[in-house]
RNA sequence: AGGCUCUUAGCUCAGUUGGUUAGAGCGCCACCUUGACACGGUGGAGGUCAGCGGUUCGAGCCCGCUAGAGCCUACCA
């Protein structure tokens, strides 16, 4: 008998890196390309480069692998393609600092120098992401790697630009955007996060010019006053109507500004009813500027400095200083009439949380209503579906009231807008760069210097990384993908316009259904930050409880939109682990693996255990594929947690050790235990596979199957014939009757060594012949001498009812103290009162009337039991 | 302001189309080193399902209201 066993301990970090090297060179990562086979893909959703990866990641890269690991086994050719993306702010940033600690700032470089030291660095810090993805198991096709920076996403990007410049539904405008004085560059809407801070609100005397009156204005951005163009009352308001037309005198800056009239700006009931008017730097007032006709002036510059057009008193200051500045000379000249704390919304930049400042600039937008459109309409006809689906609604929401998008940004490292401009005022949109302008000839044309938003790349990530618009053959076989998992922060980001661009682009969706995980906050649901101290890096507690149970705890968890994670949830699914490697460490000792090869198991051979456990196995499997195939990743992960410790470890297990142990029954039993063994271990390994890729294959590798890996071995599928009610029904009496023994030997406080004779009364042929048979595994598992059949109990022995067999333990000489006989009385009163229950509800007329048959029949049912178990239990008063 | 979601055991959460006695993990208490496992075994304690009202023969689940919490969207000075 050769055997080969596994080491004492679990000690995942001595194999799991092995399997992941096994699993690459054998090439199980890389699908075939054939359309005429069923094919799965999924793309990932690209980390930054930047990046080391958070729990997060951690998080979205274990479900995708084990939906991924799940189709591979159930017979699908399957792509999980990887990549990065070049996340044009932050890794700017990130090369800018390390800039910084040399000396140089980007601008004495230049941009070529400077997006070269990006390339370089990038170079250097790819395979982190990597390094850390292979740690967590995932089965991505590494030979497909991207990243949007590529050459091949490139020419995608130009494409869908240039297209969409030509359809109109680019362009090119004036327009007021959200601007980060700190990254230098315009953001887009949903790159603004706004909070409440608790602000003041300055009420500021505007004297009316020639007259004695003055306007208070009320604003929590003083410093803005100096690039007031006029002050706006509302038209209708009975108070100030008369002075439309007039002018006020602007303190500070010496300058007249009329008062306007504007029932748009103006709310007559807000605050004083009188609104100072800065088109330059508000959103409203931009527009009243509009409206209106005003001049703007803008006194803040693109670093949040004050300009030359603030004034000489006020011109190089910081916003903040000259905010102070401002109040201070109001106060002291009188101006400032009052102060008060005032709650407001502020918006802060996605990425460097610097205050965002309103900004009138040129930039490129994308007219996004016309995409929007058919990208609801997808969703709206369940072409693709969104999981939750409660996330469909705020996707609706959002997508019906969409904003254009503002698309370029003042960075250098991304892919550069392709436009090109001439001296003559001719723009070139195009994919090449042109040799001339076709409006003058002239041969020098320079390039737009701004970048694209990264997330107009990352929008085609599903096509461009398949090599569109080529029509390749990965394109070809692998789009559109199928399900996309990702977190719901990045619906607008990146869901919604992956959804428009791959509609609009390929005419399909491009993938079927979106899971969209929560956030992986801490075990008291607060969110993990640097700053609380609470983050929990997916690395080190890899390396505290092994990959497979920093997996199996993400997987369990993933219902609901906050996922709160803690150390102890990883542990405790860290011992399931070792669990799974002492009962397979068992296993292995008892079973031969030659035995794999021996004719199939005869079902009719089987003893009740055995097909108890088999049908037990096979719900699980049931249960584990519909589980899955409705994104229940945390319903899977219980089910086969429960059916491996609770089922097979805690009952099966300990049943089939009499004949594994050769306490019980003869060579040929051993024989069929063993075999029977053997099938449900690799079954239940194979179906724990896509949770613990890796302690599954270092044990199923001893198992010495067919296939070369767990991985590729299939994926198990319920078998009807495997089904048993009645052996389910058998055992479970056993199981309760062997936990009321333990639960009465516990109560009177007898010894595990202490033995007592058990009677049954079993009036039925058939049931009497399974309890003879099965009857060494209640002498076995309640510690019994024997089990007598239909003989009048002893006096005081204990009496009860299980599954209408009536049993009675004899024990020996013992008084029942007050507490059992009060234990006992208890669950006579209970019983009582569930019977009155159902009695209850039997009586009324109604329920028999309406409710349906068979809960009436379970009722009536459930009646007749109560009362022959409750006289049972009369009898040990 | 609008929209969405949540409130179930000490903690963190499940609970499928309304149907007997509401579950899990961790934590807690008692006993047990029994030939895979003390990262273990056996047994136990612990819940008026936020509150009120309604629909129903029957509500943790459906409807309304109240209280509390969170998230998203939004230009209110």
């Amino acid at each position: 008998m050769t055997q080969e066993e596994l080491s004492k301990r679990y000690h995942p970090a001595e194999f799991e890196q092995r399997w992941y090297h096994f699993w690459e060179d054998e090439g199980f990562f890389t699908p075939v390309v054939d359309r005429e086979i069923p094919n799965f893909s999924i793309v990932i959703p690209p980390p930054n480069v930047t990046g080391r990866l958070h729990i997060g990641h951690a998080l979205v890269n274990s479900l995708q692998d084990i939906l991924v690991r799940w189709k591979r086994m159930s017979g699908f050719n399957t792509l999980w393609l990887p990549g990065t993306d070049h996340a044009g702010i932050a890794t700017q940033m990130v090369v800018e600092r390390e800039l910084a600690k040399e000396g140089i700032s980007r601008l004495e470089l230049g941009r070529d120098e400077f997006v070269a030291r990006v390339w370089s660095w990038k170079e250097d810090h790819k395979n982190q992401i990597k390094d850390q993805l292979v740690r967590m198991g995932v089965s991505c096709d590494w030979s497909r790697e991207r990243f949007t920076l590529d050459d091949g996403l490139s020419r995608a990007v130009r494409h869908v630009f240039v297209r969409l410049y030509e359809e109109g539904l680019i362009y090119r405008d004036v327009a007021m955007v959200n601007w980060c004085p700190r990254c230098r560059t315009a953001i887009s809407d949903i790159e603004v996060e706004y909070r409440e801070v608790t602000g003041r609100l300055y009420h500021i005397d505007y004297p009316v010019t020639g007259s004695d009156v003055r306007l208070t204005v009320a604003t929590t951005r003083p410093e803005t006053m100096l690039g007031d163009t006029a002050v706006a009352v509302h038209p209708g308001d009975e108070r100030y109507r008369h002075l439309i037309g007039q002018t006020v005198e602007l303190p500070l800056a010496g300058r007249r500004i009329p008062i306007i009239g504007d029932s748009v700006l103006v709310d007559p009931e807000f605050g004083t009813g009188v609104v100072k008017v800065t088109p330059a730097h508000d959103r409203n007032d931009y527009e009243s500027g509009i409206r209106n006709e005003l001049p703007r002036l803008q006194v803040i510059d693109e670093a949040g400095r004050m300009t030359p057009e603030a004034g000489a008193t006020f011109e190089g200051l910081d916003r903040t200083e000259a905010r102070a500045l401002v109040l201070e000379r109001l106060e002291n000249e009188g101006f400032l009439r009052a102060t008060h704390d005032h709650i407001h919304a502020v918006g802060f930049c996605g990425k460097c949380d610097a205050v965002v400042e309103p900004m009138v600039s040129r930039q490129w937008f994308v007219r996004i209503a016309p995409l929007a459109e058919p990208a609801v309409e997808l969703v709206r006809n369940g072409t693709i579906t969104i999981v939750p689906q409660s996330w469909e609604s705020t996707y609706f929401n959002w997508m019906e009231n969409i904003h254009d998008w503002c698309i370029s940004r003042q960075l250098w490292w991304g892919h550069r807008i392709p436009a090109f401009y001439c001296e003559c005022g001719g723009v070139v949109v195009s994919e090449q760069e042109p040799a001339s302008c076709p409006q003058c000839g002239s041969g020098t044309l320079v390039q737009d210097s701004d970048v694209l938003d990264t997330w107009f790349s990352s929008a085609l990530w599903p096509f461009s990384t398949m090599g569109w618009p080529e029509q390749t053959e990965d394109f070809r076989v692998f789009y559109p993908t199928d399900t996309l998992i990702t977190g719901f922060d990045i619906l607008f980001f990146w869901v919604a316009r992956m959804i428009m661009m791959g509609v609009r682009f390929t005419g399909k969706a491009p993938f079927s259904t979106v899971f969209l995980n929560g956030l992986v906050r801490d075990e008291h649901g607060q969110k993990m930050s640097k700053s609380k101290g609470n983050v929990i890096d997916p690395l080190d507690v890899i390396d505290e409880f092994g990959a497979d149970a920093v997996r199996f705890t993400l997987a369990i968890l993933a219902t609901g939109r906050d996922i709160p994670l803690a150390r102890n949830r990883m542990q405790g699914y860290s011992a399931f682990a070792n669990k799974i490697w002492n009962a397979s460490r068992f296993a292995l000792m008892h079973i031969d693996v030659e035995l794999r090869d021996a004719s199939p198991i005869e079902r009719d051979e089987l003893e009740a255990v055995e097909r108890w456990i088999l049908s037990r196995l096979n719900r699980t499997t049931a249960d584990v594929n519909r589980a899955l195939a409705s994104f229940r990743f945390d319903e899977a992960a219980n089910t086969i947690y429960h059916f491996f410790w609770h089922e097979l470890c805690d009952w099966y297990i300990e049943f089939a050790k009499p004949v594994l142990l050769a306490r019980h029954g003869d060579a040929h039993d051993r024989r069929r235990a063993k075999r029977v063994l053997l099938e449900v271990l690799d079954r239940s390994l194979r179906l724990l596979h896509p949770f613990m890729p890796f302690i599954t294959e270092e044990i199923w590798q001893k198992l010495k199957g067919a296939h070369p890996s767990v991985m590729v071995a299939p994926y198990p599928i319920e078998h009807e014939i495997l089904d048993d009610p009645e052996a389910e029904r058998m055992i479970a009496v056993i199981q309760q009757m062997i936990t009321t023994i333990r639960n009465l030997r516990a109560e009177r406080g007898f010894a595990p060594k202490d033995r007592f004779r058990l009677f049954l009364q079993i009036a039925n042929d058939r049931e009497r012949r399974f309890f003879e048979n099965a009857g060494y595994l209640l002498i076995e598992q309640a510690r019994l001498d024997e089990v007598v059949f239909n003989e009048p109990p002893p006096a005081g022995a204990h009496r009860d009812l299980i599954a209408g067999i009536e049993l009675a333990v004899e024990f020996p000489h013992k008084e029942v103290s007050p507490e059992q006989g009060e234990k006992v009385r208890r669950e006579i009163e209970q019983i009582g009162r569930e019977l009155a229950s159902v009695t209850g509800r039997l009586e009324n007329d109604e329920f028999v009337r309406k409710a349906p048959p068979a809960v009436v029949d379970q009722a009536r049912q459930r009646k007749v039991e109560l009362i022959a178990r409750l006289e049972k239990l009369q009898q040990n008063l």
